[in-house]
RNA sequence: GUCCCAGUAGCUCAGCUGGAUAGAGCAACAGCCUUCUAAGCUGUGGGUCGCAGGUUCGAAUCCUGCCUGGGACGCCA
């Protein structure tokens, strides 16, 4: 399936041979033959620093030692051309013509598999984002966070780990009381009652809508009720009601989970309480000042944390232990969470958390989402949950769409802050990258259906090696890498290079439209190998943006 | 004060497990539609890679210090 890694497997072994047989180095000593793809064509379509890295252990020139390697190099085996021996010591490989012959054959039969591995053996990998408390609606940070983890997770999936996407409910805690006095605040207003918000209250316009439903569903039934009872009551309605708002907006914003947990549940199993015990046990618990601690600095925590406050309550750290422990007895090889940049502080005493459970610090790792800052018309705009004036992910989607807002979130790092520019966002001028991408897949689809109409057989036999054309080739290399680059993208947890990478083969088909013509009735066998070609860029690229969660439009 | 992230072209950002002349988009300028979608293409100009040291054959990339911007340092979540 990826045949360019195979090429390159094979010039690696070649290359290998050729040291040792050269004796520039035993097996032992000889380092990882590292080979990139030359950023100028003039270097070849491979290039090492092999020679370099051997001028220590060789006690040789690297000029010479490359001329050893070469000199000793089966080109016919490693499928060479021309090799060149360049700058400080680079040996430049100029590979035979046929070595992208089978990337269109391969690309056309596996369709939408094209760019899966096995680079990630099926191991169970569990990512956790987004995660907002159920108070208040999602906005535009938290909407950074949902478009990278699951892009993250699709690229992962698709490099051969066995993922989980997941959802942790705060549905228990100060912020839920807060949110039951909240709903109730508003509910007595909604009634024209002199109610006060709470000081710590959720002062968000949902809240309020919350405070009207119960008027108009319940009128005043709740307001001569016990307080108590009716502050329960409150309680799981907002709850239910935040949820579902989440939960629906996530799913039009194409991001739907395999599991939503709830903290309650913790508390529920008694699994807070074995958690304490387990630590406890460990020694890693004392007591002072009326609270228990967490002995976190025995992990290169900088404080030690409280576990049970001295009123009897938790703190957020101890369910969010329990939560852990119960994650890896579900068996996941790794844990990756996805926080805003404002919990990072958090990192060093649930890595902590986690190695006084008996496990490796490296099994959990926090990916850290930088903050979006929204500009319109030049200004900073504030988001903020408690003024009600923050840009809902909702009012994005409405303004913007939705292609647009995720494609934007994954173009960039996720250790980058984000400028969004709404106007620009919001203008759909050819600014906007995404277009671009979805224009040249749509380019394609015309051009095929027009083959149809004009009568050619798109499924018909090619010949690949009629394509010769300089663009033609750097479309096949292209397509070629497509595969190494996920598995790069999972491996390294980036997975904006797909976003690039779209961007890139893109460019590089609209550069080839330009200038070669597909559909050419006096040249039915280049015709034909022109739309196998074309088909593969088009599943490609339909591939990659369906990594990225953006559509792949047949016209535009 | 401590910790995290960032600092690369006018703007927004890639590149960072060390490699050849540092890339892209936008903006600027000059061209390309009787021909498969001009939401496109081609070309030009534009850089002390924050600063200063260090490591070595070689540093935007690694180390140290400093500067600037953002964030975090609760018995809040």
């Amino acid at each position: 399936m990826n045949v360019l890694a195979q090429t390159e497997n094979t010039l690696k072994e070649q290359i290998g041979a050729a040291v040792l047989q050269a004796e520039l180095a035993t097996k032992e000593e000889i380092p990882a033959i590292i080979l990139e793809k030359p950023k100028d064509k003039a270097h070849g379509d491979f290039a090492t620093n092999i020679a370099m890295q051997l001028a220590r252990i060789a006690k040789k020139a690297p000029r010479q030692i490359a001329e050893d390697i070469v000199a000793n190099l089966d080109e016919a085996k490693a499928s060479v051309e021309k090799v060149e021996i360049a700058g400080p010591g680079f040996i430049n490989f100029f590979m035979k013509n046929d070595f992208l012959t089978d990337i269109i054959p391969t690309i056309l039969k596996a369709e939408n598999d094209y760019g899966k591995t096995d680079v990630g053996k099926g191991e169970k990998v569990q990512v956790e984002f987004v995660s907002v408390n159920p108070t208040g609606n999602l906005h535009l940070g938290h909407a950074r966070g949902a478009a990278f983890g699951d892009v993250l997770c699709n690229v992962l999936a698709t490099a051969g780990y066995e993922v989980e996407r997941e959802y942790y409910i705060n549905d228990a805690g100060n912020q839920i009381d807060n949110l039951a006095l909240s709903v109730n605040a508003r509910y007595l207003q909604a009634l024209g009652q002199d109610a006060e918000m709470p000081e710590d209250g959720y002062h968000g316009e949902d809240i309020t809508e919350i405070g009207k439903a119960l008027a108009k569903e319940h009128g005043d039934k709740w307001a001569n009720k016990d307080e108590a009872e009716r502050i329960a009551f409150f309680k799981e309605y907002g709850l239910q009601y935040e949820l579902g708002k989440i939960e629906a907006d996530l799913k039009d914003f194409r991001v739907e989970f395999d599991n939503w947990f709830s903290e309650r549940s913790l508390y529920k199993n008694e699994e807070i309480t074995d958690v304490l015990d387990k630590l406890k046990a460990a020694n890693y618990v004392y007591e002072q000042d009326g609270a228990t601690w967490f002995r976190s600095t025995d992990f290169d925590d900088d404080k030690d944390r409280v576990l049970v406050k001295n009123d009897g309550a938790y703190t957020y750290l101890t369910p969010d232990i329990a939560y852990h422990q119960n994650k890896l007895d579900r068996g996941f090889n790794k844990l990756i969470n996805v926080w805003g940049a404002d919990h990072h502080g958090y990192i060093p005493r649930m890595k902590a958390a986690i190695q006084a459970l008996g496990y490796e610090a490296e099994k959990l790792e926090v990916k850290i989402i930088q903050m979006v800052n929204l500009f319109e018309k030049g200004e900073k705009l504030r988001m903020s949950k408690r003024t009600g004036n923050a840009v809902s992910l909702r009012e994005l989607m409405d303004e913007v769409g939705v292609d647009a807002v995720r494609y934007f979130f994954v173009a960039r790092s996720n250790d980058s802050q984000l400028d969004f520019d709404l106007e620009l966002a919001r203008s759909q001028s050819n600014d906007n990258p995404v277009f671009y991408v979805q224009y040249a897949h749509a380019r394609i689809c015309t051009m095929l259906k027009q083959a149809e109409s004009k009568g050619i057989d798109v499924n018909q036999t090619f010949d690949q090696n009629l394509l010769t054309a300089e663009k033609e080739l750097d479309l096949l290399k292209k397509l070629g890498e497509f595969p190494q680059m996920i598995a790069e993208a999972a491996e390294k947890q980036t997975p904006h290079k797909v976003t690039q990478y779209v961007f890139d083969l893109a460019s590089l088909l609209h550069s080839f439209y330009n200038a070669e013509k597909v559909l050419d009735m006096d040249n039915p066998e280049l015709t034909s190998a022109r739309i196998a070609l074309m088909k593969a860029v088009r599943i490609t690229l339909a591939n990659g943006l369906n990594i990225i969660g953006v559509k792949a439009p047949e016209k535009m």
